[in-house]
DNA sequence: ATTGATCTACGAATATTTTCGTAACAAATG
DNA sequence: CATTTGTTACGAAAATATTCGTAGATCAAT
């Protein structure tokens, strides 16, 4: 396994990973003007926390101007999926489909959305046919 | 919302709900013999959460016999409700789709867990129908 | 050139979480 | 009854995570 990051970013470095998954990339006071919203800390707080990030491998980032821009260093979706292992294991005793359940549950969820996940469920059966 | 917790358990204090909700009740050495296998901790260590969970209400106990017999005092799914809503909110870009289509790629569901899935999509459908 | 605004780097203070040593007590064992 | 075993309580150390003040650099506008 080459790419298994066993890292575990913190509450804080979470959410500055969902803020530049969602942007592509960004740079300290782009990502401190979103975070801000919904958190109350000061910008060398947030700087703080992405110099350390970088340091850990979470993020690249572009020195070439005054100004450094950031992105994410790992993907989201191994993210998601580490994430979502621990919790199904933790929380959910270990059932993924109790997971599922629950978050259907309280979400309002699309019907196109509903429908793309009809349709997964249904490929899901075909490969396990064979 | 008179039941509406903002308890925020630690990720140790999650390991011990999980056993706690999957067991019932349990002892300190109960959930410390169940913890040993994944984590390496001393016994006292394990005493310790738990009397902090205590303080905190997320554990009731029964202290009529020498050896406290603790229980969770938060339910299982609010817990995962909110977990999974913080989740969502940070990691899966606010879309709960998103979770369960992840959700379900990685872990091989059983045939029984695929229908009760799909059963569950029926449902919410009819309901939005209305 | 001087000022002001903005940025990075860095160190250190705070806060939080986790870990464990030690003491006191009770119950079981010999 | 003395000793060993298992338990709680408690305090504090250790490890981690978060926050921020301050200094120095860069750049733009006077």
């Amino acid at each position: 396994m080459s790419t298994a990051k066993n890292i575990k970013p913190t509450e804080s470095e979470l959410e500055i990973l969902g803020i530049l998954w969602e942007k592509g990339s960004g740079t300290v006071r782009d990502v401190h003007e979103i975070l801000e919203k919904s958190k109350d800390a000061g910008y060398t707080t947030t700087l703080k926390l992405m110099q350390i990030m970088h340091e850990k491998g979470l993020l690249k980032r572009d020195t070439s101007s005054k100004t450094h821009v950031y992105e994410a260093a790992i993907s989201q979706e191994s993210t998601q999926q580490q994430l979502l292992n621990k919790m199904i294991d933790t929380v959910f005793n270990g059932s993924a489909s109790q997971l599922v359940l629950q978050a259907l549950g309280n979400h309002r969820s699309s019907q196109e959305e509903l429908d793309k996940i009809k349709q997964y469920l249904n490929e899901i059966e075909q490969q396990q046919k064979k």
